[in-house]
RNA sequence: GCGCCCUUCGUCUAUCGGUUAGGACGCCACCCUUUCACGGUGGAGAGAGCGGUUCGAUUCCGCUAGGGCGCGCCA
């Protein structure tokens, strides 16, 4: 029978869940679910300094606002030292390990050596074979592998593919500091092992640590998992990707009010592609996703697409869903509290009957939020400058004759509402945009709005005659 | 400095030796039109450079250039 695919996600809680890792997450969630295996979570908060609260909250947040959930509970490689140094111990009982003591001021020295005479290994291995009996009085080593000399380290990348180091050029690394915790290199494979983790899914910032790692499985004897490196996610100048661009949380992208599933379909098309399709829902995500068709150069964050992609998502979206996920989402986009304040049955009947002319027009939640504003502004409206202009006093008189006409109304709907306003246009012989400009701007405050007979309906008659009376 | 990785329109990408090098975003034009959008139609726009291999290279190999990542008792 087929083994279970284990993948895992593994954060260091020293800051956010930043566009990347969430990229990350993502291809891990994804390469799970297809064939019904896991993925887990470990949070690699070995360095205790730096490790926080708030960005373990952070992670946690982000990747449930994205949808991906993780399998059993979350994993903590802080309370695994033990088994960590355990391992480490075993290797040093079996002589495939050392214990070094080389003080700081050596490996510095070491360095610069090395680096000066062009050498690619920088430790030079010199407790490597030493008697335990030489050993300085007073120093706690550290323990160290006793890595192959001679031969090759290679990785059959999904991604990459096939990756080779020479021997000579890799170091012994450090197992287990001097006092006793393990290192991430070491904690990285005991741990994936002890998981069961089957296929490590990473930046390729980790492909030099995956040979590293590579000597540790060798040297316990144990199966190295399936390794796919994926490229880097780069700013839209191809430099590292900074908070101007796009490191951003993904707390951030939620407050500028994308969809989870949009930002999903965007990361996904992000390094990786299924032929031609651009986009995917979350089961065809599921089923087309795979590790050959990631591409190995990095990509560039992209806004626009980002939004084009947002838009579309906006834009497939019930009215009922949307206007419920504007209401999740609140919280978090400015101006939110206000509209949250405001909200009440009546006012979720007006959005709603205007969502199809404000959905068409939005690109994000926040879009959303503010093409509704008109619809729980008070009056008197605040004018934008540009719907000032438009009411000119001949405006005003056009508006004045409306009032009118419209007042007459029963009942008051997108047909009798268009019908009047059409007649009243063929009656002064006025193009229509003549006239639904200046409504627009009493009505809204704003030169761009939904429809004109769609504002007309979501308010009502009651307040957009009074609108319209504010302004003769 | 050393090691490793990368290089198709501005951007994300398709192509698995033979294509008018395809799609998407963005951009431009036109159409639709009560504004803005949406939608529709059309357009401009790419194989980093140089050598090989081959009947034939974007595709395979090498070099150069450019970019990235790594090189801790950080993760």
């Amino acid at each position: 029978m087929a083994e279970t695919i284990v993948t895992r996600f593994a954060p260091s809680p020293t800051g956010f869940l930043h566009i990347g890792g969430a990229r990350t997450a993502l291809f891990n969630w994804l390469y799970a679910r297809a064939r019904g295996g896991k993925m887990l979570l470990r949070i690699e908060d070995t360095d205790r300094e730096r490790s926080t609260q708030a960005a373990l909250d952070a992670i946690l947040d982000g990747l449930s606002w994205l949808g991906l959930n993780w399998d059993g509970d979350v994993i903590y490689q802080f309370s695994r030292a033990d088994r960590h140094r355990e391992v480490a111990e075993e290797l040093l009982a079996k002589g495939l390990a050392y214990r070094c003591y080389a003080s700081p001021e050596e490996l510095t020295q070491m360095r610069e050596a090395a680096r000066s005479a062009g050498r690619a290994k920088l430790y030079d291995g010199r407790w490597r074979d030493r008697d335990p009996s030489e050993a300085p009085p007073g120093v706690k080593p550290v323990i160290r592998l006793k890595a192959p000399v001679t031969g090759e380290t290679v990785i059959e990348d999904k991604v990459q593919g096939r990756v080779v180091w020479k021997n000579e050029d890799l170091d012994d690394l450090v197992l287990l500091r001097s006092d006793g915790t393990p290192t991430y290199m070491h904690a990285v494979v005991v741990d994936d092992h002890d998981m069961g983790v089957t296929h490590i899914i990473r930046g390729d910032d980790h492909l030099t640590n995956g040979a590293r790692q590579k000597q540790i499985y060798d040297a316990l004897g144990w199966t190295v998992p399936v390794m796919a490196h994926i490229p880097l996610i780069h700013g839209p100048d191809g430099s590292k990707l900074s908070k101007r661009h796009g490191a951003l949380g993904v707390d951030a992208y939620r407050g500028m009010g994308y969809l989870p599933q949009a930002l999903r379909n965007y990361l996904v098309r992000l390094g990786w592609a299924h032929g031609d399709q651009e986009i995917f829902s979350t089961e065809e995500m599921i089923a087309a996703f795979d590790l050959p068709q990631i591409g190995r150069s990095p990509a560039r964050f992209d806004f626009a697409k980002l939004e084009n992609i947002s838009g579309h998502y906006i834009r497939a979206s019930s009215d009922e869903d949307l206007l419920a996920e504007l209401e999740k989402a609140l919280p978090y986009l400015a101006d939110g509290p206000v509209l949250a304040a405001k909200l009440n049955p009546d006012l979720r009947r007006k959005i709603l009957l205007a969502m199809p002319g404000l959905k068409e027009r939005a690109k994000s939640l926040v879009d959303l939020l503010e093409g509704s504003r008109f619809l729980w502004a008070s009056r008197p409206l605040t004018m934008e400058e540009k719907a000032k202009a438009l009411l000119t006093p001949e405006a005003r008189v056009i508006i004045g004759s409306l009032i009118t006409d419209l007042s007459a109304l029963n009942p008051w709907d997108a047909t009798t509402t268009e019908t009047a306003v059409r007649a009243y246009a063929e009656r002064t012989q006025a193009k229509l945009g003549s006239v639904a400009q200046p409504l627009r701007a009493a009505l809204t405050g704003r030169t761009t709005s939904p429809g004109i007979f769609e504002v007309l309906v979501a308010l009502g008659k009651d307040e957009s005659i009074a609108r319209l009376r504010d302004q003769v």
